[in-house]
DNA sequence: CCACTTTTTGACCAATTGGTAAAGACACGA
DNA sequence: TCGTGTCTTTACCAATTGGTCAAAAAGTGG
């Protein structure tokens, strides 16, 4: 049964669907799925109604669009962390970029926090098959490490949560933060963090350690 | 202009405004704001939803109810962060309280983790109000314990962020650490949060630190 | 048992919202 | 210029949803 011929996009295509993704990216991660409608979208995009609905089957496609983008990009600087590198120097890049992508990046996150948030109705089997994976492996890589006698002892899991939590913190709870915050609070938390994970995974250097 | 009597609610209010509230819990920590419906709570309390509506005037005036409840219990942890006492004693005291409050009461964290994503519209006031001077005594005394080198020097307003964010991730995350968890995540996470605060604020005990 | 207050319900409404149908505007190659 | 397929809009639903209202039903004190 042939798929028939895949067809290009067109030029106009391309363009009102990127500007739907990004209209709606903005709606779905300041309001939530159940809290974006169609004409916000709509109304950001620059597009009516019915227009977006050419382009998209309905509103779950288009947040599940979104999702299926985000996941490639939201892996990725766990994927380049290298098995082969400098245990502590691949970790605290790995803290780094994920720090960096908070910061590029809120919307995305917040889209995503939202979705688990809500138990990950739409991202679940994404969950499974490709973070999962992916998860599992570099528990293995940062296990490796430790038994290597590369890092102080750690569950490499939590570990890896832990990172996720503080960084994406910054993002997600933004609105918390700025309240807090007399300056822009990214610089302070970008040494902060640093030396958290620093002295988090230091091999102690000499002398006996209490208990 | 007196206020009338104050009319002590009776048995029957009390029962039904907290049968409503936990159904609303319920259901706003599942689905948000926007997501939740009269109907869905409703039918959690075992109440029509005119009924709802004679013991709250509205949808909105029930999550102001829920939120102002929470922010009480929210806080408490921090409160009871003892400025006399010992500091490592003291810091590690109130992150396991609040990862109690992580695995006890995970309804609560998503509803205020959920408020703050969509920029805490209902709360904000009460994050300047309450939560705000309660966050800048405490890294008084927090900054207090450095300067006496209590501690290892440390910003204290990323050090609360890093707490909040690594124990809330239990809660508000559920959903993605159930995925990547084989046995219960709750019991690994106290040992790796009571370690990396443990490292973190440890003061190292001699020899020269390399850099 | 009776008056009186509190509680509960069924019927209803206006606004919102996701989505559709069909006609019209537009682009573009022949 | 014309015709054909692409894109856009206008007008319109049906379902959902927050909320109202008046009347019925339960309590409650005397």
């Amino acid at each position: 049964m042939p798929d028939g011929p895949p067809k290009k996009p067109s030029r106009i295509q391309q363009r009102n669907r990127h500007l739907i993704l990004d209209a709606a990216l903005d709606v779905f991660s300041a309001h939530g799925y159940r809290g974006a409608t169609l004409d916000q979208i709509a109304e950001a995009a620059g597009l009516s109604k019915p227009n977006i609905l050419y382009y998209f089957s309905g509103k779950e496609e288009i947040h599940v669009t979104l999702l299926n983008q985000l996941m490639e990009t939201w892996l990725d600087p766990l994927v380049e962390m290298d098995a082969m590198g400098d245990p502590m120097t691949e970790l605290l890049a790995y803290v780094h970029r994920k720090l960096d992508m908070a910061r590029d990046l809120p919307r995305e996150s917040r889209l995503f926090a939202g979705e688990i948030l809500q138990g990950a109705p739409r991202m679940h089997p994404h969950l499974v098959s490709d973070l999962k994976p992916l998860f599992d492996e570099k528990c293995a890589v940062i296990q490796g490490w430790v038994e290597e006698g590369k890092l102080a002892p750690v569950d490499p899991h939590h570990l890896i949560f832990s990172i996720w939590s503080t960084t994406q913190h910054y993002a997600d709870f933004d609105a918390q933060v700025q309240v807090l915050s007399s300056d822009d609070p990214l610089e302070g938390a970008r040494r902060y963090i640093d030396t958290l994970f620093r002295r988090m995974l230091s091999i102690p250097t000499s002398t006996s350690q209490t208990q």
